[in-house]
RNA sequence: AGGCGCUUAGCUCAGUUGGUAGAGCGUUGCCUCGACACGGCAAAGGUCAGCGGUUCGAGCCCGCUAGCGCCUACCA
């Protein structure tokens, strides 16, 4: 008799496990000995070096796990490979608010000098989530741990940066770029926000240059006008038509302006003349670009007037400036009217600094080619395949469509630095080296390009870079193209779909076949949880209470649809995971014995154990079509039912008067070893969820470990990781052996609840007179022991004719069956005809909706032909009960 | 402004090709029957947001309305 402790202790299990799986090797394929195996593999997100464990990663983590564990426990040569990214502008914000702390910045470090500082503090304090994802229990292979910045995955980003240049598809070039002043760079248009921001619309007069008279424009920001130099109007609109050409006097600068027409104003809005200012607003450069206008650069980097503002203005804040046109339009009577105007302002995502658009030298990508790339797969193959497909396919296709050129460079010192150089004479040599560079130019007197690659540049290379990209190395032939991409949908854009592109263009093929695109976990009153909120709930915490695997359940079962956080269902987990220990207490308390048998289910197997083994196999092939198809919530539904329901409540019941035996004998042995059976395939199955209560139990368990194995582990230490994910054994579901147990089922149930009614007291043993046909009165005899055991009845009868006492509670069940518990002295027939009648009127408003379904002709003609059978044959049972249940009633009468 | 999604039992959510609505928690009653009170048994609870349509039949398909949410966007 082995002895476990009445409650689940989930800490102890989780500090036992991790470590040992993980010095054993178990996470690496290198485990998977079978040279033929087939190959599963996952790229982890990279979370950023200076991030620490929020419940996105929880969820994503999880279902990761749960896919690995699957695959490897399935025989699959399984890598989950774990990494983190560099997180250019996070960073470098960190260390440079670090240095503030200490009295300097990072100018009076030097760049040099900054960058070791930054690696020293990614030593020290970065890479805490690597241990929480450890926590987390995720079977990630360590040893493959990669870093954006490794050198090797440098290596890959100036190797794509080279070929790409080379392919023409990168290049600098002076463009209108979002800035943040901030930080100090630019900005791809993904990591800028758009935020409703109320505010102000001035009307301003621009005087015509020749003759009396204005055109009045509107603007949120008047301030833009210093670099004003045209105002357009729609080609359409019959107002502005006789105007266009003429010429304007800004005021302020007393420049000469033209009037263009350009189909981008919308006569509409406004006065339908817009201020052109190329050089400040990403619409208005397209349109100087079209127009062939002057820029006029008059807001700085650091958003301040430029010298081109003239002295009133140069140097002054862009906010002051905007007082100071007002001011000066108002007194030169040019300022028309003020209105509140509610409008979309760009933020920049890390500091919400306001963007100021400006036009800068700086290098992009052409994304043109690599679109169509991306598109041709996806319409092509249907690659990459979306979980859910809608409406993610169509999400990912429309960006796509719609795709700008990424502005790549960023004026950050953390990252890698764009492999640029000049030359005295302003060459631009691009190169994979300084070496290379040299040799290309023909001198050394090179200078690097100074910034750096926006983050999502390596990021994109990752499922490749992370596997020895660009040499050929085993790694990637073997897990290239990756299997899945699990992910939250905020980075389909920023990420997914440049590791699609990238993949593509480097590999020739796809980086992985599917993206499964999680939910997102909300606080309880529905809203996303934020730092900036603080209404975010610790993973590390909820492990705390109520541990790893009631934890991961929760979060699995959330799927691919948003939810809200809640408290207590994670505690009906803890429940869950407490129950499933206290089963496996059961059984150990009552092993003895069962390892000396060989075969559990050999021979000739009475109906509760052929009814267990078709549930259990019915649910192993469940749950791996569920999990083929990452229905992540209906998998936990199945096994927590199979488990609960079908296991607890009613095969240890079934079982449990031979189990449970005083004395030993072959019996015993054989029904202890089944129940130790039925527990271990429950425990693999549930293990890619549930991994550390998993091991607990089923190290536990008196069986032969290693034979339980994959083949592909044999000789490996014992571990239910390396054990043989159970599969459907057809030969084992009994559809008869169901709905025989369905009927056994039924009428405990029957009878359980007369006596709730009945209020009898659950110690009193009953009587239990059973009819029903031969069929049924075969499978009743056979289990008639435990239905007594199960309804608490003293004996039990059972026989073919309804003979039953005046003085007793009846009931009908399905399969023409009746039962009749004898009362004699505890009955008032008056109230057990009310009961009887109740039954009755239930049966009888269904037996109504059948009739007049089935009296419509319609129904009857264009119904499948099964259908209306299967109506026809419930209105044959329920009139066959109705007429029952009536001469219960008459003979109380 | 467009696009998309959601609205099912008090709460959080499932609902597979249209065929008599499900789970967990909560609620009610009974229960120390030696695996488990983080438990057992029994039960109550729903005009599937509203309106209209298609169909023999609609939570599921179509249209409109309302509320909520998300994403995209070049109305200054």
């Amino acid at each position: 008799m082995i002895e476990i402790p009445k409650t689940y202790d989930p800490k102890e299990a989780e500090q036992n496990h991790y470590a040992r799986w993980e010095e054993r090797g178990y996470f690496a394929p290198e485990i998977n000995r079978d040279p033929d195996a087939p190959v599963f593999s996952i790229v982890i997100p990279p979370p950023n070096v200076t991030g620490s464990l929020h419940m996105g990663h929880a969820l994503q983590h999880t279902m990761m796990d749960v896919l690995t564990r699957h695959k490897r426990m399935s025989g699959f040569r399984a890598l989950w490979l774990p990494g983190m990214d560099h997180a250019g502008i996070s960073t470098q914000l960190m260390v440079t608010r670090q240095l503030k702390k200490e009295g300097f910045s990072r100018h009076d470090l030097g760049r040099e000098k900054f960058v070791e500082r930054v690696w020293a503090w990614k030593q020290e304090y970065g890479g805490q989530i690597l241990k929480q994802i450890r926590r987390e229990g995720a079977s990630v292979d360590w040893s493959r741990e990669r870093f954006t910045m490794d050198e090797s995955l440098s290596r890959a980003v100036r190797e794509a940066f080279v070929r790409l240049y080379e392919d023409g598809m990168i290049y600098r070039g002076n463009r209108i770029v979002n800035w943040c002043p901030n930080d100090q760079t630019v900005l791809s248009d993904l990591e800028v926000l758009r935020e409703p921001q109320k505010g102000k619309l001035y009307y301003l007069r621009y005087p015509f240059r020749n003759r009396e008279g204005s055109i009045t424009v509107a603007t949120t920001r008047p301030e833009t006008m210093l670099g004003d130099t045209a105002v357009a109007v729609n080609p359409g609109d019959e107002r502005y038509s006789a105007l266009i050409g003429e010429a304007l006097t800004l005021p302020l600068m007393n420049r000469e302006i033209p009037i263009v027409a350009d189909d981008f104003v919308e006569s509409e809005f406004g006065t339908g003349a817009v201020k052109v200012t190329p050089a400040h607003d990403p619409n208005d450069y397209e349109m100087g670009v079209r127009h062939n206008l002057e820029q006029i650069a008059v807001i700085d980097q650091f958003a301040r007037m430029t010298e081109a503002t003239g002295p009133e203005f140069a140097g002054l804040d862009r906010y002051k400036a905007r007082d100071l046109v007002i001011e000066k339009f108002t007194e030169l009577g040019l300022l028309e009217q003020v209105v509140d105007y509610e409008f979309a302002i760009s933020k920049c995502e890390r500091c919400k600094t306001v963007i100021e658009p400006l036009t800068s030298t700086q290098w992009f990508c052409r994304m043109d080619q690599l679109r169509d790339l991306a598109l041709a797969k996806l319409r092509k193959d249907g690659t990459p395949h979306f979980e859910p497909q809608i409406p993610y396919e169509k999400v990912y296709s429309d960006w796509l469509e719609n795709l700008r050129d990424w502005t790549i460079s960023r004026q950050l010192w953390w990252g890698h630095q764009i492999p640029a150089w000049y030359t005295a004479d302003g060459q631009i040599i691009v190169a994979r080296s300084f070496e290379e560079a040299k040799q290309k130019a023909g001198t050394d007197e090179l200078t690097q390009d100074e910034d750096v690659l926006d983050t999502w540049f390596s990021s994109a290379l990752w499922p490749f870079s992370t596997l020895g990209w660009p040499d050929e190395t085993d790694d990637l032939k073997t897990f290239y193209p990756t299997s899945v991409l699990v992910t939250a949908r905020d980075i389909i854009f920023l990420w997914v779909s440049r590791m699609m592109m990238t993949g593509l263009k480097f590999m020739g093929r796809e980086p992985f076949a599917d993206v499964y695109v999680t939910g997102t976990v909300l606080d309880k009153h529905g809203q996303r949880m934020s730092k900036t909120k603080g209404n975010g709930i610790d993973p590390l915490e909820v492990f705390e209470k109520y541990g790893v695997d009631a934890t991961r359940l929760t979060l699995a079962s959330v799927g691919s649809t948003d939810t809200r956080w809640s408290e207590r269902q994670v505690e009906s987990y803890r429940n869950f995971a407490n129950k499933i220990w206290n089963a496996a207490r059961f059984c150990l308390m009552n092993s003895d014995g069962a390892e000396s048998v060989a075969d559990p289910f050999a021979g000739e197997l009475p109906l509760h154990d052929r009814w267990i083994l078709s549930r259990l196999n019915k649910t192993a092939r469940e749950v791996n079509d569920r999990l083929g198809q990452y229905d992540f919530h209906g998998v936990v539904q199945t096994l927590y039912h199979f488990f609960w329901d079908d296991f607890c409540d009613w095969y240890i019941e079934l079982s449990k008067a031979t189990v449970t035996a005083e004395t030993d004998s072959p019996e015993r042995s054989t029904a202890r070893a089944r129940l130790i059976a039925v527990l271990e395939q429950s425990l693999r199955l549930m293990h890619p969820f549930m991994p550390y209560l998993t091991e607990e139990l089923w190290q536990k368990l008196p069986v032969q470990h290693a034979q339980l194995l994959h083949g592909a582990y044999a000789g490996a230490e014992p571990t239910i990781m390396l054990a043989s994910f159970p599969q459907c054994d057809s030969a084992l579901v009994d559809e008869r052996a169901e709905s025989e147990m369905q009927a056994v089922i039924d009428l405990v149930s029957r009878v359980r609840n007369i006596r709730s009614q009945i209020n009898i007291k659950p110690g009193e043993r009953i009587q239990l007179m059973i009819a029903a046909n031969a069929d049924l009165q075969a499978v009743f005899r056979a289990s008639s022991d435990q239905i007594a055991r199960l309804t608490r009845a003293a004996n039990v009868s059972i026989d073919g004719n309804a003979a039953m006492p005046r003085a007793s509670a009846r009931a009908v069940l399905t399969g023409g069956a009746e039962v009749a518990v004898p009362l004699e002295g505890l009955i008032d027939f008056a109230q057990e005809r009310e009961r009887l009648l109740r039954e009755k009127e239930k049966l009888q408003k269904e037996r109504e909706k059948l009739d007049a379904q089935l009296g419509n002709q319609d129904f009857v003609q264009r119904a499948p032909a099964e259908k209306v059978a299967g109506l026809r044959a419930r209105l044959g049972e329920i009139d066959q009960q109705v007429a029952a249940l009536e001469q219960m009633v008459e003979a109380l009468s």
